[in-house]
DNA sequence: AGTTTGTCTGCACGAGTTGCAGATTAGAGA
DNA sequence: TCTCTAATCTGCAACTCGTGCAGACAAACT
């Protein structure tokens, strides 16, 4: 994603409007490597503008996605990931905290796939799933 | 997926009753590349048992995913994507029309992830978009 | 056949997300 | 700066997918 400024003018050159809602979403955005949801940004977002619509932010962040500027993870279940990281990677998802962290994969040129029939694959998403630091057994403590 | 009648067996084996509305769901995932969701089901098992019940497709589906015995493909936004195929393998979804699609894909284990951080992968689940040979544009015949 | 215990159905509910309408405001032009 | 128009905001209803619950029912052991 673009910093803030930037997608302002992109915004208006698109024919969007900048409002003080979508600069606010733009800042919590920035840099944000946490994957939040929705409603997850919507409770930081009420606390630094209260009265602000979760409508909105949905608004704010499909435009966003629509943009391309906004990446949305599926991991199953849940409610949907946005993620602010636009660079070529994938994520890890911990089965137990359902907390996501950015990779960067080498080698998915190299993979070999089998069955594809026809299918032409113009994109790859890859998830992997497993315990973060937090969550992870220690030293089987019990 | 193992077949009806060693499904039969296996919930039995776990004190789980074996219903003919359950040994219905059994032979329609039975041998399934179709990858459907839970509400395609409950209308392919209404034909042929008027009356049954979406919470009984779901009540089915979710005992023979805890047993193992049936996967749940992620992909993003629409319902769940269920998979009756076990093996170690990966999917390829068409991003027009939706169709989902078993591929294996060989070469899984030479990725190399930067970014784990201490974070476990026990497993990896790859996802392809593209488009199916149906909804592949046809030499442009526009 | 009788009894136990899991299952079925129907419905209400809950999470996540979107559609809609009227009030409001960004931003271009005078 | 004032005006105007189109985009946006908010609040609420509605919608999709999935689950919890309760009473009727049936599988399967004895």
């Amino acid at each position: 994603m673009r910093s803030p400024a930037e997608l302002t003018d992109a915004f208006r050159a698109s024919g969007l409007k900048v409002t003080p809602q979508r600069q606010l979403i733009f800042r919590l955005l920035d840099g944000n490597t946490g994957h939040p949801t929705a409603d997850r940004l919507f409770a930081e977002a009420s606390d630094l503008m209260p009265g602000i619509s979760l409508r909105t932010v949905y608004q704010t962040l499909n435009d966003l996605a629509a943009m391309g500027e906004l990446g949305q993870v599926a991991i199953g279940g849940g409610a949907t990931r946005f993620d602010p990281n636009t660079d070529d990677h994938h994520h890890v998802v911990c089965s137990s905290c359902g907390a996501v962290r950015d990779v960067y994969v080498d080698g998915t040129d190299q993979l070999a796939i089998e069955g594809l029939d026809g299918f032409a694959a113009t994109s790859t998403s890859i998830v992997f799933h497993g315990e973060c630091t937090e969550c992870a057994p220690r030293e089987s403590t019990s």
